[in-house]
DNA sequence: TCAAAAAGTGAATTTGAGTTCATACTTTAA
DNA sequence: TTAAAGTATGAACTCAAATTCACTTTTTGA
């Protein structure tokens, strides 16, 4: 054989593979998974329908990159806010919060990666992604009840639950605001409602 | 024109048509949305595919029909027992529960009336139903805000936030119950976690 | 009994998206 | 320059369901 890749011809490659992830990605943002087909793909990147097999085998496991790439810009966002300094009730307060605040401005976004239903692939993935959120409440949950700042509990229900509040509250089509509330006030009610659950003493006599 | 139905001729047709509607229940119990197709259904009802659409205009209007048969069964229970008697908390305790406990005892149906996308016609229908739990379970919540038994908050997060913990934690695809706590225990403890965040007072340092 | 109107039939058609493939162009290294 | 390997193309193919339709059977009231 006389052909053999070259460094560039590689980078090329990746390159290209990249920007297909990237403007997909830009698509769920926008339209969620069902708006991303092979079709739009290839007329947004410029390229043909077959091109896009070049990179991708089939449409799952493009699927299941695109997820994995939008996914995990997230889970890094919460997990650095958990991370950070502060007792175990303000990082569970805060990471909240970002969680709460990040779901209300790309509605689309977390549709997508939280209920939008796309392929059994993705759906295992799905579920590491939620025990990953779930983990890093989890494990300020662990450390408060240690510290006694929050009651003793099933740490796996109140991480779990916190999703499924965030997700049924802001997340789920059309879900929108009580329009009483502002965005900060609703968000710091959803921490305080959280936060009632989990931590021992609240200033929860507090009126809005 | 000769031809005009009968009484019986129209009873005749009425039954038919709620006998597809009711395997059709059947299917989504077993199969979610997903399982259910018109060739399937004209199978399981021994009647040709043509005929369905005798009797539906389309397979939307058909699953909305479902959907909505489906989810007022589960509305009237949960509303049975929200009327029944008891203080607010009791009462918010037995929807709770009884709530978790039908998720738990017929996941796929629970997946199907929560989650999982039919068309855009359900989803509308969907949003009703969701917003019906919700309303049982506001009232309670501002009856027992009124005899000072709840915390003042809002109702509707409260409300909505214990449909998402449940959905969240016994309804999405292979959620499952933690192994080390019995069936019971964990409807327990989920009652435990929404009662802190929304009664004045509760056994909360309890241990299990 | 008879004709009009419904109800029932199931093979054929439609539809919409993913996937393939024969063909053409590009890159590489001798 | 050339041949091997890779990349690009987009029309054609596939596939699973929904939907249609020409035809048959049943019901009704005169």
């Amino acid at each position: 054989m006389v052909y053999k890749a070259t460094e560039k011809t590689k980078a090329h490659k990746q390159a290209r593979r990249l920007l297909l992830i990237n403007k997909a990605v830009s698509q769920i943002k926008s339209g969620g998974f069902t708006s991303l087909t092979i079709e739009s793909l290839a007329q947004d990147a410029g390229i043909a329908v077959g091109t896009v097999y070049k990179y991708f085998d089939c449409k799952a496991s493009l699927c299941l990159e695109v997820f994995k790439v939008a996914t995990e810009i997230e889970l890094a966002i919460i997990n650095d806010i958990s991370s950070g300094c502060g007792t175990p009730n303000e990082r569970l307060g805060k990471a909240i919060t970002t969680f709460s605040r990040r779901a209300i401005h790309s509605q689309q976004q977390a549709f997508a990666l939280i209920f939008e239903p796309i392929n059994p692939l993705v759906e295992m993935e799905r579920l590491n992604y939620r025990k990953a959120y779930a983990l890093i409440f989890e494990k300020i949950i662990i450390e408060g009840i240690e510290s006694k700042e929050f009651i003793e509990q099933s740490t796996y229900l109140a991480a779990t639950a916190i999703v499924g509040i965030i997700a049924e509250v802001l997340v789920r089509p059309l879900s929108q605001l009580e329009n009483k509330y502002t965005e900060d006030q609703f968000i710091e009610e959803i921490k305080q409602f959280c936060l009632r659950s989990i931590a021992c003493s609240t200033p929860y006599n507090k009126h809005y």
